[in-house]
DNA sequence: CCGTTATGGATAGTGACACTCGCCGCTATC
DNA sequence: GATAGCGGCGAGTGTCACTATCCATAACGG
């Protein structure tokens, strides 16, 4: 297969193929002459998995390239992996320092210590809740995570359990890894969307009765 | 108050203030002269609200916008603003037409009406989770969809449950579209906290014995 | 009173990001 | 042997979230 093929099976660009190999994501197509490459299936692969990491999972070129390296380095333990990806949705923050944030991350210790949880605090997923927790605080939100911190974690333990599961049924140590990335990235905008999908029929329950049709107007539709 | 405290206030740039004014994230303040104005605590507290939509919430300027039109309009039903907000973290997309898109639209569709979800299957959330669950079959993880949807699912309902309960146990009409909002997108962002942090946890408790001690070096940890 | 600093408002510039284009010389294909 | 496609490269594009500069005016300190 050459680039045209893999760009028409993808329906990425030809020029944005280039773009990923230059920048390497992607590796470049075996030579077959001094300008000419083929590329196979694992390209394609690679490609879509490449697409969807970026447009679903919302990672960055740089976070992506890092990923990739983790998942075809072997040698890489599996819950390494799972820390990384964070710094790739949210920004580089770099530890606040703040009051709000000074309490969110005693907070997460605390939440840690009291399940049980075998993680540093100052893991990557650690530091992001934290984030997160300081954020609510600072907006006037504090009492938001007292109402709903133990059913989210205990949510996350359910849902942590379920993807665990899949991963260890599936197989082969060479996909495991590729595996991990994937649930836990695309996983992540499932389980967004059905969260907002069951928060928007608890409210047309709990609130408006009046059936709710909101693919009639425009008015949020567009983009920009 | 003038702009200068605001802005140690709340750590943010006067030229930053200044350009969220313009464009129309934030009110400009009361003018006093000329060329002289005074903000108050609900430009703090609105200020505050922005920083973390964009730095927590990965929203987007123009999508918060958007929001905090809808929480200023007292007119909005809350279960409408539940909608929204997948637009500006995911792309502006477009509705695929490939066949996986397609058999993700009907998986979504039949998901919605087994569970009997008073949602319409065009809404954004909805093609959110098509969009997701395409992008998992484009991997070649369609499995991960058969293995995880439904005990997704029962955690989503869950943490909708809990959500839906702090928002209306939240006092006055006025606030609630902004808990809403808030308790949607930071509470997006602290559940995948919490799911990394559990899988943290479950993995290095299924796997490496090793005790885990991440914080040692700096390999992944400061960005780019 | 006056020099310094801060302010509101406007325009222009910056750096990061994810592409996208154009060119060159070569190759595959009809 | 014309035409289309190719690999590799450098440069350009559009968007985004700021950031910098400028001006005339206002507040503030001595």
């Amino acid at each position: 297969m050459r680039i045209g093929e893999l760009s028409r099976r993808t329906g990425v660009p030809v020029a944005t193929i280039k773009y990923y190999v230059r920048e390497g994501l992607l590796p470049a197509g075996r030579l077959t002459s001094p300008n000419q490459a083929a590329y196979d299936d694992t390209h394609e692969h690679r490609l879509r998995l490449i697409r969807a990491l970026l447009d679903v999972g919302g990672l960055s070129v740089s976070s992506i390239r890092d990923v990739l390296e983790a998942v075809d380095d072997r040698t890489q333990p599996v819950h390494e992996v799972l820390g990384w990806a964070a710094k790739g949705i949210l920004g580089p923050a770099g530890v606040a320092a703040d009051p709000a944030a000074a309490a969110a991350r005693d907070r997460v210790a605390g939440l840690i210590e009291r399940r049980g949880w075998q993680v540093a605090p100052e893991s990557p997923p650690a530091e992001a809740l934290a984030e997160a927790l300081a954020a609510l605080d600072r907006v006037g939100h504090g009492v938001f995570v007292d109402a709903v911190l133990e059913d989210y974690a205990d949510a996350a333990e359910d849902v942590a359990r379920v993807d665990l599961e899949y991963v260890g049924r599936h197989g082969s140590v060479e996909d495991m890894v590729e595996s991990v990335v994937v649930g836990t990235v695309l996983g992540e905008a499932v389980l967004a969307a059905l969260r907002r999908l069951a928060h928007v029929h608890a409210s047309a329950r709990r609130y408006g009765a009046a059936a709710v049709p909101p693919a009639a107007d425009g008015s949020g539709a567009h983009s920009s």
